[in-house]
DNA sequence: TATATACGTCAACATGGCTGACCCATATAA
DNA sequence: TTATATGGGTCAGCCATGTTGACGTATATA
């Protein structure tokens, strides 16, 4: 067999190559609810912080990925969105009309606009950084620094190769 | 300094007792990343299946922990999904009305409505399942079990203290 | 000059949350 | 035994955030 590890059977507890243990249904089970319960607890945590904005998670996506990239191009936004321009759209006019991000079309392409944080969008996005900050870092502390490996390693499978460098330049250069 | 962990500052690059790696910028930034695509492309594989039967998460949801604890009762299905009633009652209104899932009074506390799946839920919440497993396998895989001790572990960390034990019970008798 | 691309916008609709008000049946305590 | 609390249901309306489809404008590029 080329490759032990192929999933080539859709029979539950079944048992691959070398294997085994990484394929029984109860650790798919436990990483699906742990993974759920975690993802939703931490993002309620941020919600809070939202509302009291009046804002909601589609916002704060956005001003997620602009503080982390700024002069993102709203093209690039709606790559790590995953949504339509539409939708995008409603969320950048609210966030403007609140003087929350600003906007200058691009430098090399005049087509483009170009995304930033205003100082009172940087402020915001700060505030709700920390409540990110401390969720995670609270489990980062707790679980030690080779599970947060773990973590990151797992998490990086979970993502289909042709979005990783995607998310990987996210982590370069400006 | 009694804990040499505890968050004391809002400060952004803050290093804290002997463990400055854990609660940088970057290191939160990552994991809020990874999660957050990980979360949502695990999801987006769900949901093509789902769309086929004319479902949506939600419904996915209240079957998934259907069949991870049979006889389960709708408080404490509402409990797992931290939404309203009002909000599970057209759930479980619209699987009752495809047939997917049944109902029965409980035996010691006859106001209680036991939830189980019926024959064809039981099917969907399969072929769902293999979705799930399909992803979460081949990350597991592809990070070693390890990494996957520390993915649990981790994720273990951003969920309460208090919500844990309803966690744990999914995992033990029925 | 023609075409493709980046972005915007109007309109209609779906999903899945929410609040508030009110109901019934059964358990449990006074 | 009667009062109250609890488990669950339901109607009505609203909100946030996604979707399609159609169409418009400015700028790049072949």
């Amino acid at each position: 067999m080329a490759d032990p590890y192929k999933i080539e059977s859709r029979d539950r507890n079944v048992s691959i190559g070398a294997s085994p243990l990484f394929l029984r249904e109860d650790e798919i089970r436990r990483g699906a609810e742990l993974l759920y319960f975690g993802y939703t607890r931490l993002t309620a945590s941020i919600d809070e912080g939202l509302a009291e904005q009046g804002l909601g998670r589609a916002h704060h996506r956005a001003l997620y990925f602009i503080a982390r990239k700024p002069d993102l191009t709203v093209g690039e936004l709606l790559k790590f969105l995953a949504i339509t321009k539409q939708s995008l759209g409603r969320v950048l006019s609210e966030l403007t009309n609140r003087d929350l991000i600003e906007t200058r079309p691009g430098a090399s392409d005049r087509r483009q606009k170009l995304l930033r944080l205003t100082e009172s969008g940087a402020a915001l996005e700060a505030q709700l950084f920390d409540d990110l900050r401390q969720g995670l870092s609270n489990a980062y502390t707790k679980a030690g620094q080779d599970s947060v490996s773990g973590f990151w390693r797992v998490l990086e499978g979970l993502i289909p190769e042709e979005d990783l460098p995607m998310i990987a330049a996210l982590r370069k250069l400006g």
